[in-house]
Order: C-alpha cells, then sequence, then structure tokens
DNA sequence: CGGCATCCGTTCTGATACTG
DNA sequence: CAGTATCAGAACGGATGCCG
C-alpha cells in the first residue's frame, strides 16, 4: 500500500520551520489537505501508525477527540524532508531556464 | 502512476560509494534488481526519462545497445537517498532494542 | 467528531508471447 | 538485446451511507 499522501502528511505535522511540531486533530489534517479524501487520509495515517511513524492519541470524551503527531521516528525524517524540498528547488531552477 | 521501483533504480544508477556513477544497460538494470518485471523497468525508466531525472543513450548497432544513467538532476538526489538511508538506519536501530 | 463498510469504476501490475 | 502487445487479476481511490 504505497500512497502519495504520506509526505504531505508528514509535512503537515513538522509544522512551519520555526515552530514545534504541532499536534493536530484528524479534521485539522482533513483542512490542512483539502485534496484528500477522508478514507485516504484514515488510511494512510493508520499506515504511518503501523510504521511508527505517527502516533495516535485517543481523549475519551465527548464528542470524540483524536489527535496526531511525529513520534521520534517521525522527527527523523526531518531531513529527508529538506533534502528533498531542496531538490524541487533544484528542480525548479532548471526547469525555469 | 507512482511507482515503488524508481527509488531503487536510482539507487543503482548511483553506483558504489566512492565510485564514479555507472552507465547501465538495460539488462544490467534487470540483474541488478531481480526482482522488477520487465514491463516495469521499462516503464519506471521511461517515467524518470520524461521526468528528466535518467538520459537514455541509444546506440544504433546490431544488436541493440541502450545505455541509462543519472542527469544533472538525478544527481541531485544524491542528498535526498543519503538523508532516507540515514533514516533507514535509525529505524534499524530503533527496532532492535 | 472521527471514523468504518460497501459499492464500483479506474489504474496498476505480472505473465506471457512476440519483434526489429 | 531491448523492447512492444495483450490480457486478466489485484490494488487503488472516490462516493456514499451509517455509527458510537
Amino acid at each position: 500500500m504505497e500512497g502519495r499522501w504520506k509526505l504531505v502528511i508528514i509535512h503537515n505535522l513538522f509544522g512551519r520551520d520555526g515552530g514545534k511540531p504541532p499536534v493536530m486533530r484528524f479534521s485539522e489534517l482533513e483542512r490542512a489537505i483539502p485534496t484528500v479524501s477522508q478514507k485516504m487520509l484514515i488510511q494512510q495515517l493508520r499506515c504511518l501508525e503501523r510504521d511508527g511513524i505517527v502516533q495516535r492519541t485517543i481523549h475519551p470524551q465527548v464528542p470524540p477527540k483524536v489527535e496526531y503527531q511525529l513520534t521520534c521516528l517521525g522527527e527523523a525524517l526531518r531531513p529527508t524532508l529538506r533534502a528533498l524540498l531542496d531538490w524541487a528547488n533544484i528542480r525548479k531552477q532548471q526547469s525555469s531556464d
């Protein structure tokens, strides 16, 4: 199950540069990534959880509240994502020739 | 068309650490990646070529000889792949606890 | 709010056979 | 050697409806 949303989700869970990694609710992620369907979002989140990249926290209350945040292993992906974004910039520069 | 083979192909085209990026024939890539089908290999290579990551060189001769190598943009992915491999090591360490 | 179950068309992929 | 063509099964992904 190879999803192209994982990087987008992780990127959102990194938060803005300089800020702390946010803890996000399901609906927040939905709003942050408007193009992903609910089904895909939950599926990819479950997958990331199984892989130990994302931690899922259930707060037993009504209405339900579930929060997602990166694990230590997830945080460790930051250099990788940065390298990838750097590459995207190189690519953009080249294509603007 | 999201393929899980692209990284494997690129990794092979990087060559061994310390060596120069190799120029590989189709059959060499086939042998280097035994688990990929011929169809997928050619498909992913074509895709990487369209994306400007891999250069395909046809030598008009009999028997045919086609060589693949990374473009400049493809080479620029090296830091990204390295970061990813570093992360894989972190992951391996954690799971061996 | 944060899901899960189901249907259903689209896409992907492997296997196999064939070609210049 | 380096592909192309075709077919069938598997996987993907969106839409919809229901639930605690």
